[in-house]
Formats: structure tokens, C-alpha cells, sequence
DNA sequence: TAAAACCCTTGGGTTACACAAAGGTCAAGA
DNA sequence: TCTTGACCTTTGTGTAACCCAAGGGTTTTA
């Protein structure tokens, strides 16, 4: 099949089906008369694997790996299992900060939804923003701060 | 003062307050002498409040605008709280992408915390990846596969 | 047979910076 | 005074995973 078939069933777009072969990640035949890509039920699997690797948090690059630790005979499992692993916490860290990022979100809505919309000082409503926590600068605000040094 | 002590007080990077300066979010004086950017405790501010606003989900443009509509006089407000309203359900969505993702990887992992490591087939097992969900196809699955066409 | 539909490659755009290079400037010590 | 070393400047490149447009062949279909 071609670029937009195996795109299809996989429910892709052909320009992410020409990616992954670019990155190195699927290796079609090419019909000699035309150069077209050609792509057999095999790459189609491959391309699923892909698809779930990449829902898995995994990167392209490391697809990449994977692929080729399996079409050269190993098993890519410990190596699999590793990235899982390494992944996993920064999963987790992320989904806390969006997490916070959405509560903020929902307290800075929460308190606007109380005010008519051209509330008299909007200006000062927008200093909800500022009132937000700082984000917390490693090392700023060590040192004393040295204000008004222009 | 001058980039770098700016970026320590508000716990940037130099090159992250040249870059806000570039996409125009910051517009310091210039030392005529030596061209060197000379900030003042606004501009710190203003840092600040980027940096509040990046924590909330803006991106740089859109903390552009709203910037320049305060700069301008205008209060910002509704345009923050349409983008706040319309950024929020994609934040919740994404949270939810990643817990499903952190919840697959804790089940691969765990299929395979009973195993030992070089185990067997660990061809096989990699198949685990396989047998997750496959990523909903938006339309490919309503047409028939029709398979080996090569 | 001609248009529609697909295929190819190349190159640029996206986000929010990080980093390196090449060169000017400045404070301080020898 | 000269020389470091620290800091400043701009410009250009890289990152991740694609998307999109252009320019130009090919295949399919009416």
C-alpha cells in the first residue's frame, strides 16, 4: 500500500507517515518504476507499535531504539522497561503542575465571575495575576534584594 | 541595571530576559554609550508578572497582547479571562491524557516487576505494549482494512 | 485524453527558550 | 597602563514532532 492507505488505517496523516520513515522508523520498499513508498502489513503493525509507544510518552528517538534493538534480534524490554521508569516520575511531576496551573486558573475565574464584565477598575482586577504565588525563583531571592539599582 | 542582574532578581536566565526583550515584552532603555539594555524596577515587575502569567497557562504572545492593551490604557481583563476560559478545558483534557498515560506505564511496569529481568521470551513481552488500546483512529476504522495490498 | 487525485522532495514554520561564536566594554589588580 | 576576567552585544543554530506549501512527476478515473 501506499503513503496514504497505511496513513489511513492507522489514522495518521501521510505527513506523519513520511516522518517516522524519515526518522528511520519505518523502512518502506520502493517501487523502482516510480518511487513510491511501499508499505505491507508489517509496517502497518510497526506503525501501530508506534502509535502506542508515542501514547506511552515515548519519543521518537527512542522508538527509534527500541525498533532497531528488536529488528536486530534483542529483546528491547529491559531497555523499554529503563525508559518506563525514567519517564514515569516526570509524568507524574508534570500532571502535578498542570494540575496547579489549572487550580489557579479556576481561582482567577472564580474571582472575576463575581464582577460585571467592564468592572470600573480592570486594572486592578488584572492584579490577580500578580497576586499569584511567585514562582519560585532558585536562588533570586537569596541574595537580598537590591532594588532601585538603575 | 543591566540583563543579568534583572534575570537574578526575578531567577531567570539572561538569555530568557533577551528573549522577552526580542518578542518585544520588555522594552528597556538603551546606555547610548554602549548600547547595553537598562532596566528598571518596572520592567522587574513586569518580569514578574510574565512570569505569572506563564505559570498560568499564556503563552508569549498572548502576554504580548495583553501588555500591550494595558500599555495602551485598555484594561486586558476580558481578553485574559476569554483566554483563561478557553485555555482551561485543554489543560483539564491534557491532565487527563497524562493520567491514562501515567496509569499504562504503572501497569507495564508492574507486568513486569514479577518477572526477572532477562526473562525468557522477552519478545513477547514487549507485546504488552502492544495489547494497550490503540489510539482511537478518528475515521480509519470506518472504512474496512483491506490488508495486504502490497 | 484530460482533469482529479496522489506521490515525491525540499524547505520553512511552530514554542520558548538554550547555547555557541565573534567581538565590544568595563572593573580591578599588577 | 596593561591585562585579565566578567559581562555586554547580535546573529545564527538547535530542540520535538510534526504541519503545510511549493514545484513537479504519476496514476487513476471519467
Amino acid at each position: 500500500m501506499k503513503v496514504s492507505e497505511l496513513a489511513r488505517q492507522a489514522g495518521v496523516t501521510a505527513e506523519t507517515v513520511r516522518h517516522y520513515t524519515r526518522e528511520g522508523l519505518l523502512r518502506p520498499e520502493r517501487n523502482p518504476a516510480n518511487g513510491y513508498q511501499l508499505f505491507d502489513d508489517a509496517d502497518l503493525r510497526r506503525l501501530r507499535f508506534i502509535q502506542r509507544a508515542r501514547t506511552l510518552g515515548f519519543g521518537v528517538a527512542e522508538i527509534r531504539e527500541i525498533l532497531e534493538q528488536s529488528d536486530h534480534g534483542d529483546s528491547p524490554c529491559p531497555l523499554v522497561r529503563d525508559l518506563l521508569a525514567r519517564r514515569l516520575p516526570e509524568i507524574r511531576h508534570r500532571i502535578r503542575e498542570l494540575e496547579a496551573l489549572a487550580g489557579r486558573m479556576e481561582e482567577a475565574l472564580a474571582a472575576w465571575e463575581d464582577l460585571p464584565d467592564g468592572t470600573p477598575d480592570g486594572h486592578s482586577l488584572c492584579r490577580l495575576i500578580e497576586s499569584f504565588p511567585e514562582p519560585l525563583a532558585p536562588d533570586a531571592r537569596a541574595a537580598e534584594p537590591k532594588e532601585t539599582s538603575s
